[in-house]
DNA sequence: ACAAAAATGAGGTGCGTACCTCAGAAATGG
DNA sequence: CCATTTCTGAGGTACGCACCTCATTTTTGT
């Protein structure tokens, strides 16, 4: 049988009260009695049952997902992830509430941060980029008590707790390696593309490109980022005109989404197979494009994971809690057409 | 407020004693009695709380992991993380129990396994290739109502109630891919090495690797399998008159363990850098001969992954509750010098 | 319509912990 | 050494649920 309290406060030789100070830190208990207290439970290795203490705190874990109203399949995984995710909390007296914010506006962002406390909102989860109003809310709700950890994107120069996402500069030396492989000897160049350089993660995955590829495939040229801000209309044009700039161009390296308007382009030119294409965020664009064979390899992480760690964290930060950080370590995948996963379905 | 069995039974009309009934099939309840509980339910959205639920029933899962007694690395992974896991496992009422038994004794490990049933183990993670007795005694375990999972290697034609572990095909395919695109257009050879085909995920891996090497890169011969059967001698030999007989070979493809010495004979012979080598498992050996460059690729599984998932299968099972497919789903994964993970440490 | 059987209700106890109150004991300061 | 402050003990209630017993009601079959 498992020690309980009951059994710590026979062994320490005081009353159940007077564990039950020393384990919640109620004051009122002398340094001396602490000590006795604390080593019965080191003596009998006794470990609080999470389960029954927080049944006895009638807590529910509010949290809420801080998400741009952005019109991404990335953040659709997310939605969808979240949803499936808010189901299976129930069952541990934790609800997620998903929040929105205008993706341009970090003034309305700060201000929806700072309605969370009086909703009882007892963690958030954050993705979204760093700005000065951004790190004062942060501040703010952590010195209310609130937990905070940073989703995909960290927010390296705030209050936050944690940061849940992989090493994007990883991540972008990981598709360097991939792509300067698939390329072979000889020279070649490659086109790299992106929505918008403002945000952190991709950023951080291009110096992680160009520093490999520059150690590691000196013969390889890496071109400047085109930006498409997000229009399929302005990512047609600006590959159109770097493709006749450089007709030569061995592959493609997409920091973040647009699988399906470039690959769609690729085929129309009909250049999909020639030219390697590596990209991030498995979206179920990407999934078909690495299924057809026009997309090469797929760097992600695993968006269920990213959700489940993230809960995980708010949880043990809102306990107070330790972490098991080898389970919150989220991998850097790659992802190819054979080793591309299957959609879930119940084996049962 | 979230609803309890309290609110369910006024608004069924019923006593908490039918509520209870129901909702744990109790007999003695009237079909139609049934249906308004079950209504009443579906109305409020009812979710059983499985913490309070778990601590009334007193339930301790107790489990047991079996594996082999095999001195290899992946083996000892395996052994550390179920450690940690256990550690954790108590504060969450679960009791893991390393049980080794002698790997060619298919016997002696059906009659372990006959004497868990009367040490209240409830449930059991089994890594073991298949055999009729073994069949025989995982019938068993089930009819006394234990959970069975297979683990790591699958067992089929068992009534085991669940495979946690990669699809090993798919995960030869993937190595074919990488394989083949490392090796580039030339005509090559490629030699495949294993402990033993004796076991089944050994076995798969070759299927798919051969599948794909057929299929995508017809230029690549492959060699047969060079059995090791652990032995580094044995393995210094084969390989050495290997690469005798075929001294322009290009890739090795290492199907199970043996990293180590593979990576320090290929090294004697100053060929570490001009052959491609990729395999399984990411073993502290392999860690190193990817960091060392000695390496290129490896396809494993996250063994922390692999033990958790296991746990909740088991308690889903004993607890007779739907698991998570998209959870359970394990990632085959993708492992270079580029994305090696990082040994885990505290972040806090 | 009546006995037997089946279904239901009422109520209790316990799981391991949190949190509260109040009385009494021990330590402290002057 | 006494008054005051600080600790400690004893005990209760609650959380949401499982599981038990026994009395009572309702439903069966005949």
């Amino acid at each position: 049988m498992r020690p309980t309290v009951i059994d710590i406060a026979r062994e320490a030789g005081v009353s159940l009260a007077t564990v039950d100070r020393v384990l919640n830190d109620r004051p009122g208990v002398r340094g001396k009695t602490v000590l006795a207290v604390s080593q019965a439970i080191a003596r009998l290795g006794y470990v609080r049952d999470m389960a029954a203490a927080n049944l006895a705190r009638q807590r529910n874990y509010r949290t809420a997902f801080v998400l741009p109203d952005t019109q991404s399949q990335f953040v659709e995984t997310l939605l969808t992830e979240l949803d499936t995710a808010a189901s299976l909390a129930t069952a541990a007296r934790t609800q997620i509430e998903v929040i929105r914010f205008p993706a341009e506006d970090p003034h309305s962002l700060a201000a929806l941060l700072m309605t969370l406390p009086e909703k009882g909102v007892a963690g958030v989860a954050l993705m979204a980029p760093e700005t000065p109003v951004l790190r004062d809310a942060i501040k703010t709700l952590r010195q209310k008590g609130l937990a905070v950890v940073a989703l995909v994107s960290d927010l390296p120069n705030t209050e936050r707790d944690h940061f849940v996402g992989i090493d994007n500069r990883a991540a972008g030396r990981t598709c360097a390696v991939l792509m300067g492989r698939f390329l072979g000897q000889g020279p070649q160049k490659v086109a790299v593309m992106a929505q918008s350089m403002l945000l952190r993660d991709a950023v951080e995955r291009r110096l992680g490109f160009d520093e490999l590829m520059g150690r590691e495939f000196p013969q390889i040229e890496v071109l400047p980022t085109l930006e498409n801000h997000g229009s399929t209309d302005l990512l047609r044009g600006v590959v159109t005109e770097m493709l006749t700039q450089f007709p030569g161009v061995g592959g493609i390296y997409l920091l973040g989404s647009g699988h399906g308007a470039l690959t769609r382009l690729l085929d129309d030119l009909n250049l999909a197979k020639r030219i390697v294409v590596i990209g991030h965020e498995l979206t179920p664009h990407a999934r078909s494009a690495l299924d057809a064979g026009k997309m090469d390899a797929v760097i992600t992480q695993n968006v269920g994971h990213l959700i489940r760690s993230a809960l995980r964290v708010l949880r043990a930060k809102i306990d107070k809690t330790p972490i098991d950080a080898g389970q919150e370590q989220l991998r850097i995948e790659i992802v190819m057409r054979e080793n591309l996963p299957l959609t879930p379905q119940d084996p049962d």
